[in-house]
DNA sequence: CCATATTTATCACACCCGTGATAAACATGG
DNA sequence: CCATGTTTATCACGGGTGTGATAAATATGG
C-alpha cells in the first residue's frame, strides 16, 4: 500500500483553507478550485477527499459547528451557582466573550458562522450549524441565569442571545465598526443591569 | 419622439423584483438575467435602464437606504419628550418596530438589509446602506433615549441597536426563530428595564 | 404617412463554476 | 525490483454570469 497520509487531517487542513476564503471573500470564496489553491493542492487532490462541493461546504459547515460547540463546552454552568455581584458579573462575560468576536482568533469564527447563518435562510447545507448554535447557546445561557438567581430566565435569555447576535454583527459588519472595547463595555452593562443585586447583610 | 416610458418608474419596477429574487434566493438571485425574467423584462431591457450589474445593485443598495431612512423618518424624537412609564414605553416601542421584522413587508425590506449589511464586508458597492442606516438609527435612537430621559444615553442606544440588530437576525434567519410575538417581548420587557421610572408625586 | 429616436430583443464572447472521466506519479509491500 | 493501490494531475463538457455589439420593433412628431 501506497502514500500513508491522514485523510481525516487532510480534510481539516482544507477545511481551514476555506475559512481563511470565506473570512476574506465571503461565501463565493469557498468554490473548489479557489479552495484548492488556497491549500496549496491540486482541484483533484481536493475532490479526493470531498466528494462534491456540497460535500466540502457540509463539511465546514460541521467544523464551523464544532468549534463553538466546544467553546460553549468549556463553560459550566454549575461553576456559577452562588456567585454574586461584580464576581458574577466578570464569570458571565467571560462565558458570552467566548462566542464574540473580541480577537482574531474569534473574530474569524464568528464572521464565517455569520456567513453561514445568513446563508443558512436559503440554502438548506447550512441549516445545521444554525440550529445548533442557537440551542446550545440559548441553553448555556439560560442556565447561567438561572444559576445565577435571574427570575425571568427565559426571557432574559431571549434578549441576552439577541445582544450577542447584535454586538456580534456589528463588530464584524462595517458599519463604523463597535469596536472591541465597546462591544465588551456594552455586554458588562447588560449584565449588571440584569444580574441580581448582592443579598446585603 | 417616441415610446414615452418613466424610466424612474422602470427602474424602480425592476428593482422592486431584484428585492424579491433577494428575499427568495438571497444575493446570487440579483443577476441581470433572473431580475429581467422576474420584472417580467428582457434582458436588453433591464440594460438599457442600468449601465451595469453594478449599477442595479447600487440603485437597489440606494433604494433600501431610502425606505429604511423614511421609515426613520416617520418619527420625531420630540414627540417623546415628557412622556413617562407604559406611555413612553409604548411610543419608543413603536419608534424601534418601524425597522423591526414585525409583518410581511419590513420582513422583506430587514431581510434585504441583512443580506447586504453581510455582503458589506467584502463588497464595497454595499457600503452605504450599511453605514447610513448604522448612523441614523443609531442617532435617531439616542435621540429617542435622551427625549425620555435616560442617564447613559451613549452606551443605552450602543445596547438598543445592537439588540436591534441581534433581533432582526433570530428573527429573519431560521434558527428555530423567535417569532414576532416574543421579538415584541423581548424588545418590551428591554424598553422597560431602560426608560426611567415614573416620578412620584 | 413617414422619418426619427427610443425601447426591446438577440447573438456571441470570455470567464468561472461543478463534475465526470481518465491518465500520470507515487510510495509502499512483497 | 516490481506490482499494487493510493494520491495527484489534467482534460472536456454543460451551465451560469456579465458584457459588448447589433438588429428589430415601437410609438411619437412632423
Amino acid at each position: 500500500m501506497p502514500a500513508r497520509i491522514d485523510a481525516q487531517q487532510r480534510r481539516q487542513h482544507v477545511v481551514e483553507a476555506a475559512f481563511r476564503l470565506v473570512v476574506a471573500q465571503g461565501l463565493e470564496g469557498m468554490s473548489l478550485r479557489k479552495v484548492a489553491a488556497e491549500a496549496g493542492l491540486n482541484i483533484g487532490s481536493v475532490r479526493h477527499y470531498f466528494d462534491d462541493h456540497h460535500d466540502l461546504v457540509a463539511a465546514a459547515v460541521r467544523e464551523t459547528g464544532d468549534r463553538m460547540g466546544r467553546r460553549l463546552a468549556r463553560h459550566t454552568p454549575e461553576t456559577l451557582v452562588g456567585l454574586q455581584g461584580e464576581a458574577a458579573v466578570d464569570a458571565l462575560q467571560a462565558l458570552v466573550e467566548e462566542v464574540l468576536p473580541v480577537d482574531d482568533a474569534r473574530c474569524a469564527e464568528t464572521t464565517v458562522l455569520l456567513e453561514f447563518m445568513v446563508a443558512a435562510r436559503t440554502k438548506p447545507v447550512f441549516r445545521p450549524v444554525t440550529e445548533q448554535m442557537a440551542a446550545d447557546l440559548h441553553q448555556l445561557v439560560a442556565d447561567a441565569l438561572d444559576a445565577l438567581g435571574v427570575a425571568d430566565v427565559h426571557g432574559e435569555a431571549d434578549r441576552l442571545t439577541a445582544l450577542i447576535g447584535g454586538l456580534t454583527i456589528d463588530t464584524v459588519t462595517p458599519h463604523g465598526s463597535l469596536g472591541v472595547d465597546r462591544l465588551r463595555a456594552t455586554l458588562r452593562a447588560h449584565l449588571r443591569a440584569v444580574l441580581p443585586p448582592v443579598l446585603e447583610g
